[in-house]
DNA sequence: ATGGTAGGTATCCTA
């Protein structure tokens, strides 16, 4: 089973790049990000001309919004509310096997990283620390779950293209970075990407529409991420992170991010 | 140190 996530940047504006996802990676489940629609408007027909039966979409106008999209049923499609606030940043499925899927769209917390100062970056913050033990209390350690999507964290220094110039950059301070450990250890998630290709290797997934040549420049982050609890993290068989997708006609700022396990 | 681009919505917010 290949299941692949990508922040989309609005999906009504990818319907290009989703065919090429399609045609070149062919996920079984393919999880999207800030898709920027309400569920009315969403593009379903497209959906299913991309071969996918199943959908669970959460949506919204305008901002954020997540969907799930499958070639075979989803069980218990719901949506969570996190922080008292009524985003969509959160969709729940259940796959064929039993196995729970988490599609999180984590704020990405503006550009003043104080929590004080900048209500965008406590909301991040708040977040992660309520995810963080929710996943505890409710025992996920000992189940077949994954935790995917745009996490708007690098956590690793080689997840950035310089650890040094972003260590007071939103996205790879070090608060962020110790709740996002916080949340990995709140499950015993795996994080299944470094699993696969070593934490030593420079690794990107996002490259900002400010760099006039983002492929020359290359000052990338690792935003997105495929987690697996322990229990499943032995089907995980490949991973990849489709850095072409960068270089691609009317591209997202992010690429797909994708795993195959063998289940 | 600054500003750069893209998207949605309504002319400014978010990323």
């Amino acid at each position: 089973m290949r299941i692949t996530t990508w922040n989309a940047n609005s999906v009504r504006l990818r319907e290009a790049a989703l065919r090429r996802i399609v045609a070149e990676i062919d996920p079984d489940v393919l999880c999207l990000q800030e898709t920027k629609v309400e569920d009315g408007k969403f593009p379903l027909d497209l959906v299913h001309d991309l071969g996918f039966p199943h959908c669970h979409i959460h949506g919204q106008k305008g901002y954020h919004g997540v969907a799930v999209l499958a070639k075979l049923p989803l069980d218990a499609c719901h949506s969570h509310k996190w922080c008292g606030i009524d985003d969509s940043r959160h969709a729940v499925c259940t796959l064929a096997g039993g196995i729970e899927l988490h599609n999180l769209y984590i704020p990405a917390g503006g550009d003043i990283p104080d929590p004080e100062l900048n209500p965008k970056f406590r909301h991040k913050l708040a977040m992660l620390d309520e995810l963080s033990d929710w996943f505890a209390t409710n025992h996920y350690e000992s189940r077949r779950a994954i935790l995917l999507g745009d996490l708007n964290i690098a956590p690793l220094e080689t997840d950035v293209w310089s650890h040094k110039q972003l260590l007071s950059v939103v996205s790879h301070t070090p608060v962020e970075v110790e709740k996002l450990g916080r949340l990995q250890a709140s499950a015993g998630w795996v994080d299944a990407v470094r699993a696969v290709i070593p934490p030593e290797e420079k690794l990107f997934s996002w490259w900002s529409y400010r760099n006039r040549d983002w492929n020359a420049s290359d000052r990338g982050r690792r935003l997105d991420h495929i987690w697996l609890t322990p229990a499943l993290a032995p089907k995980l068989r490949h991973a990849d992170v489709r850095r072409e997708a960068r270089g691609w006609e009317m591209p997202s700022d992010h690429v797909p991010v994708t795993v195959e396990l063998a289940v």
